[in-house]
DNA sequence: GCCGTTTTCGGCCCGACTGTTTTCAGTCG
């Protein structure tokens, strides 16, 4: 029988949701099944023991009849309402809703008139002119869906942060310097710090709504305008990024600013709690009754819902509004609390920076230590070091810390071979003041046999950190097949620390896997991976998934001091 | 389908904008 995992049980229900919503069943049933996909791939320890001890209701929004769905499905690995309805519409069909335009009411109409089933035949439908008759349809949608998929087709819809970041400040900063303007702020998932983003969100708190919309309307990069209202202007820009703009007044900036900050999950959840206390929440104010209750900042919003302030990072509707309630939120790590990084790679290897240049720089950041990570020997395509390579870079390493100043740690990136062995023997080995494992080759291996040689590197004495877990590249690859679970579990076992990657194609461990792995007690590194001295700024990203992941600088290896690390390498050793 | 300090039934967050319409449905966040 085929294992179940989380994600297989979340992408099933996810799609049962979807494809009741194309049934035109009850909206509130379809968003239960996603709810409950979301709830189920976030949810920590073992799934079939889950099942096994009947404890799955106890999770929020699973009830009697999810419980005994999922039963079904991790117990014998399909379900037969999924497959039921799966064979009411065509394979792939789903694919459709992710045309930007087009939702479940308008995708009905398409299979049931035109027979279209995937995204092809729509781009075909539409060139062919076929779609303006229709019901609800016309010329302009026509457009605009052409327009999607030729957007999904070119990027993917979405980009990594750093990217939509620069861009999004450069207006931002553009737009405060606007007469109409007071304050402007970058909101939505930029500002919660997700991965990856599908658009840029911008609030502005301003005198006159139109000419502040005008000047982004009119800024040269605009390849066209999506949307143009009194308060809301949308545009895309000549790379492909959407940037949404909203302008409010100045009283009503805060509560503006919450809303689009979202998650839309955590805004639900704080209405539902406003409704509860019987007021009324929306982006324009809080009110009880017909009576406005003023609020100046997100602060005091918080406040009137008998709330702490919860960080935009955290704001996902993952049970920050209950940590919120009973004052048990993290004490988020900041970039200032950064007393050093490990996993630097230098001109040995595939870098482009050397020690002296990288110690300069790590002083410059106001850092104590660096850890000095090259490729092992296996890494042939990146000049990884051979032992006699090894050795004349530790008295390299020597030379330098004898001269005081930022302290450097000899490390090494070595690879985890197929077997789960590294990459060199344990004489050399033992020379490091720490190891960092990482997987670089055969992908493709088996869950079962992945996770085996991912434990068996954990058991390996000298490995101190377990490099970018999962492999995936952001927008590119998947992370490879691991049972997570049982990798957590080990590195806590082992005492092993698990690397944050903060290079922002990887941001790998992601921040709900980050979570997890720091209520089962795992020691985290936020390491930039630097292959230039540019590289380095990198662990800021890093900074924003920990927090995300909930994670307070004592969760972090690298906001102790160079002697505390020292320390805690050489106890890992003995 | 879930859930309960109004409720085991009847609610379920709230609003902007577009395109298609003559007052609103659909989509999005």
């Amino acid at each position: 029988m085929k294992r179940v995992d989380k994600q297989t049980v979340s992408h099933i229900l996810e799609e049962i949701g979807l494809l009741l919503e194309l049934k035109g069943e009850n909206p509130f049933k379809s968003r239960a099944y996603r709810r409950a996909a979301r709830t189920i791939r976030t949810l920590p320890g073992n799934l079939a023991e889950r099942v096994a001890a009947g404890t799955l209701d106890e999770a929020p929004g699973i009830g009697a009849a999810l419980s005994e769905k999922i039963t079904e499905l991790v117990e014998t690995g399909t379900l037969a309402y999924h497959t039921e309805l799966l064979v009411s519409f065509p394979p792939g069909f789903s694919e459709l809703l992710t045309i930007a335009g087009l939702g479940p009411k308008k995708a009905k109409i398409l299979y049931d008139a035109l027979g279209i089933a995937s995204v092809g035949e729509l781009e075909y439908a539409c060139q062919e002119n076929r779609l303006a008759d229709l019901p609800g349809f016309g010329a302009k949608t026509q457009e605009k869906l052409l327009e999607g998929i030729a957007r999904r087709r070119r990027y993917q819809g979405r980009f990594l942060f750093p990217e939509a970041l620069e861009i999004a400040e450069g207006i931002r900063a553009d737009l405060a310097k606007h007469p109409a303007v007071s304050r402007v702020a970058v909101a939505g998932s930029l500002r919660r710090c997700l991965e990856t983003v599908t658009d840029a969100d911008l609030v502005a708190a301003v005198s006159d709504a139109e000419t502040a919309g005008a000047a982004l309307t009119g800024r040269p990069e605009v390849a066209r305008i999506i949307e143009q209202g009194p308060t809301k202007t949308a545009v895309q820009l000549e790379g492909g990024l959407q940037i949404d703009l909203r302008c409010v007044d100045e009283t009503v900036y805060p509560f503006a600013l919450l809303h689009f900050t979202g998650s839309k999950e955590h805004n639900a959840a704080l209405r539902a709690r406003a409704r509860r206390l019987g007021l009324t929440l929306n982006e324009y104010g809080l009110f009880k009754g017909n009576k406005s209750l003023p609020c100046r900042d997100e602060k005091e919003i918080y406040a009137a819902l008998g709330l702490a302030f919860i960080a935009p990072e955290l704001r996902e509707d993952r049970g920050e509004i209950a940590a919120a309630e009973a004052g048990e939120l993290p004490d988020l790590v900041s970039p200032e609390e950064l007393r050093g990084v490990f996993h630097v790679h230098t001109v040995a290897s595939d870098g482009t920076a050397t020690l002296e240049e990288l110690t300069a720089a790590a002083a410059e950041r106001g850092w104590q230590y660096l850890g000095i990570c090259d490729h092992s020997r296996s890494a042939h395509y990146a000049h990884g070091l051979e032992v006699e390579r090894v050795r004349r870079q530790w008295q390299e390493i020597d030379a330098l810390n004898e001269a005081g100043g930022v302290r450097l740690f000899k490390g090494i990136e070595t690879d985890i071979l197929a077997d789960g062995a590294l990459d060199y023997p344990d004489e050399v080995l033992a020379g490091f003041d720490f190891v960092v494992a990482s997987i670089h080759s055969y992908f493709q291996l088996p869950e079962a046999e992945q996770t085996a040689r991912l434990l068996r590197a954990l058991e390996n004495p000298y490995t101190t950190i377990l490099g970018h877990l999962t492999g995936r590249l952001l927008l590119a690859r998947d992370g490879y097949a691991v049972d997570l679970e049982a990798v957590i579990a080990a590195a806590v076992r082992r005492k092993v620390v698990l690397e944050l990657n903060a290079n922002p194609h990887r941001l790998d461990l992601d921040w709900r896997l980050l979570k997890q792995a720091r209520d089962a007690g795992v020691m985290i590194a936020i390491n930039p991976d630097a292959h230039d001295l540019k590289g380095l700024d990198d662990v800021r990203y890093g900074v924003g998934v920990a927090r995300k992941g909930w994670l307070s600088a004592g969760d972090i290896l690298n906001t102790r001091s160079a002697a505390e690390v020292a320390d805690w390498f050489g106890r890992r050793r003995s």
